[in-house]
DNA sequence: AGCACGCCGACT
DNA sequence: GTCGGCGTGCTC
């Protein structure tokens, strides 16, 4: 007898089977499995989605056989399936799209036979070697918040200043979920620049104990090989922790209790292809959807948010009350001896600096003094390459890039004219392109200019064993290479170097021991932004720059976070001198509120590019005035706009478009979304649009 | 998305 | 005369 089932298979949003494919099988199948597919004229992977009444029998002419089940693997649990289902309607993608793009890609081309013997593979030891004891004493802060958070159900928010040690809490509430419960797991994400394998090693130094290979690691930098032996690992339980970046939030884990975000503010949780999903968000969904399906034999699972800098929206929800708050304001000792301390913010008003100076006089005058210390200092600048734009002075020509609405960064050190957009190179050209003068220069900084300026300012002055300072350089450019930051990040912890110049990848995560002074030279291009979440991220990096700054208490009093501004008391820039995330935040609220945005507002974003931007916008516009037609916008609930062009109109000669969507109530603009979406496709089929290349929509953009 | 089939330019 | 460009069309 034939069973018929419901299979969804990675279809794109909408190739008319962007839904579940009814197949039959002789075996009766439950839902969660695994399966081979026939589809067209290949063979597929599936999830078997539903199983149909046994009435199908009209069926029987188009219904396909499946061609196999991969064994050995037990069905995909329902919470699970909840979590894809849930991800595919709100981020407004196919099912099938959603739910394969969340197994590991191997899984996809690997045949029964070759999983089955990935599956035999001995099952590594699982001997219990004591726990770690040497465990550094807790502060009062960290006892504290370890304890509110057991005591409450919420998902919670740890705010911890930078170096408060929320990384030692995180470890702790993972090790008491996994001792109370033996087959509790965890699952720990961090921001993609965070995830290091000395942090991996870190976590399985902590949980070696609990026997080999129980804590694996899931992200892209994996090989497939890797990445489908840790799925496997978490899918069948034997993996206790899960150390990933986005994508491990789909990992399917049945016994999962905990979940914690590290550094929950970062924009690197939003996937930006493909279904464009917030792992932060997407968690604290699984927390909740764990929770209600456990069975009584199991606890609760929690959801931990960290940041010292919190998104706008987890912290609004500790302000209602939806999120559990935890506070941690002190930093911990960086060694033996007294807890270092947050740096001195000093804001130098640049409108009464000499014309043109990079670096204020006292700015540089403070650099001197380190060097001649013996301390380092970190300059930040965030613009690689020599100089944003190359410019001729006699007829104005600039260096724009030919295929993109930008102008292509000089580059000296291979002196080269480079697009930051679509990677466009070119050989800087002897005299100007377009007058043939031969006086073109250079126009504005990078970080290379930035380098090369310092190296001049600084030439008078002496280390303190008398040696010219040493100035190094590391962003984008200078770490192409692999292991070359690993290596640049070592000679700076070696005391190597004096003076750190570089992009925000140096302020994020690594810990500068020997770093008393911290400089933003030119942070002022956000206050201003039209994208609103703008201040929130400058915000957010400073206070990270600035916590690279003295965490070495020997130092810490010393140090010092430098700002160069033309507004010297914007609000922003007073919030960081007194390290105040909280009065930050209760401005950037209010401004929120009063405009309706995120979190008082939901929107997205509809993209779309073509070959000419009239097109573009056009289809846009156009479905917009469909979804009017047919009074989608639910009274004025939702208001779509009129398509824009994007900040970067044209990048690879492709025109880009926008359309902003808002929306005082989520549930609206879901259920506009939903709707709208038929139309969009209905658009896209018209003739005047053939020509569109494609358009996606992004729920809950994070840039606008 | 794949992978076909299907009609027009430069090669063994 | 074929190999191959990517334009439309279909997949339970």
């Amino acid at each position: 007898m034939s069973h018929w089932l419901q299979v969804v298979v990675a279809a794109p949003a909408h190739s008319s089977i962007a839904g579940p494919l009814t197949y039959q099988s002789e075996l009766p199948l439950p839902v969660g499995s695994l399966v081979r597919v026939p589809l067209g004229r290949r063979e597929v992977l599936g999830v078997v989605w539903e199983v149909l009444p046994d009435s199908g029998a009209l069926l029987e002419m188009q219904t396909r056989h499946v061609a196999g089940v991969l064994e050995g693997l037990p069905p995909l649990s329902a919470t699970w399936r909840k979590l894809v289902q849930f991800t595919a309607g709100y981020y407004q993608r196919s099912l099938g799209e959603v739910a394969l793009a969340a197994l590991p890609p191997q899984l996809r081309d690997l045949s029964s036979v070759q999983l089955a013997r990935r599956l035999k593979r001995p099952v590594a030891d699982t001997s219990h070697a004591p726990a770690t004891t040497n465990l550094i004493a807790l502060s009062q802060e960290q006892t504290r918040a370890i304890a509110e958070f057991d005591a409450d159900s919420r998902p919670a928010l740890l705010f911890g200043a930078t170096g408060s040690g929320k990384t030692e809490v995180y470890l702790r509430a993972a090790a008491r979920v996994l001792e109370q419960d033996p087959s509790a797991q965890v699952l720990v994400m961090v921001p993609e620049i965070n995830l290091t394998p000395q942090l991996q090693s870190r976590f399985a130094e902590r949980f070696a104990h609990l026997g080999k290979e129980r804590v694996v690691a899931l992200h892209s930098g994996l090989t497939p090989a890797q990445r489908l032996k840790s799925w496997l690992a978490a899918h069948a339980g034997h993996a206790r922790l899960v150390l990933g970046t986005r994508m491990a939030v789909f990992a399917s884990m049945p016994n999962l209790r905990l979940l914690v975000v590290d550094e929950e503010h970062d924009p690197s949780y939003k996937q930006q292809e493909g279904a464009r999903y917030s792992a932060r968000d997407l968690a604290v969904y699984r927390a909740k959807i764990e929770t209600e399906d456990a069975t009584h034999a199991h606890g609760p699972c929690r959801v931990l948010l960290g940041s010292a800098t919190p998104s706008l929206e987890s912290w609004q929800a500790t302000l209602t009350g939806r999120y559990q708050r935890l506070t941690m304001s002190e930093r911990v000792a960086a060694d033996e001896g007294e807890q270092g301390s947050l740096p001195t913010v000093r804001r130098v008003d640049m409108n009464h600096q000499p014309k043109h100076c990079v670096i204020a006089p006292p700015l540089l005058d403070a650099i001197a003094q380190r060097i001649a210390r013996g301390e380092q200092s970190l300059i930040f600048l965030n613009r690689r390459g020599y100089a944003p734009v190359l410019a001729c002075h006699d007829c104005g020509w600039k260096s724009e890039c030919p295929h993109c609405s930008a102008y292509r960064v000089f580059h000296k050190i291979d002196r080269t004219l480079r697009c930051h957009h679509c990677g466009f190179t070119e050989r800087v050209p002897r005299a100007c392109p377009a007058c043939g003068n031969i006086d073109i220069a250079p126009v504005g900084r990078g970080t290379e200019r930035l380098e090369e300026h310092l190296a001049e300012l600084l030439a008078g002055v002496k280390r303190p064993d008398g040696e010219p300072p040493r100035i190094a350089r590391i962003d984008a450019d200078t770490t192409r290479l692999k292991g070359a930051l690993e290596s640049q990040l070592a000679s700076v912890h070696a005391g190597e170097v004096d003076v750190l110049v570089g992009t925000q990848m140096i302020a994020k995560g690594h810990d500068f021991r020997h770093i008393t002074l911290v400089a933003a030279i030119n942070p002022d291009g956000a206050l201003f932004s039209s994208d609103f979440r703008a201040p929130e991220r400058l915000f957010s990096l400073l206070m990270q720059a600035g916590g690279r700054a003295g965490r070495d208490a020997r130092h810490s009093d010393a140090s010092e976070m430098w700002v160069q501004t033309f507004h010297p008391t914007h609000p922003l820039f007073e919030a960081l001198k007194k390290h105040d995330y909280p009065g930050f935040a209760d401005q950037q609220l209010a401004e929120r509120e009063a405009a309706g945005m995120s979190p008082f507002g939901f929107s997205a974003l509809v993209r779309a590019e073509a070959r000419a931007q009239d097109v573009a916008q056009g289809f846009l516009n156009a479905a917009a005035a469909q979804a009017e037609a047919q009074q989608l916008t639910g009274n004025g609930q939702v208001t779509a706009y009129p398509a824009v062009p994007m900040t970067i109109q044209r990048v690879a000669n492709i025109e880009r478009a926008q359309m902003l969507v808002e929306s005082p109530s989520r549930a609206a603009l879901q259920r506009f979304l939903s709707a709208w979406q038929p139309m969009l496709f209905e658009t896209r089929q018209q003739a005047e649009f053939k020509s569109l290349i494609r358009w996606a929509i992004d729920v809950d953009p994070i840039a606008i």
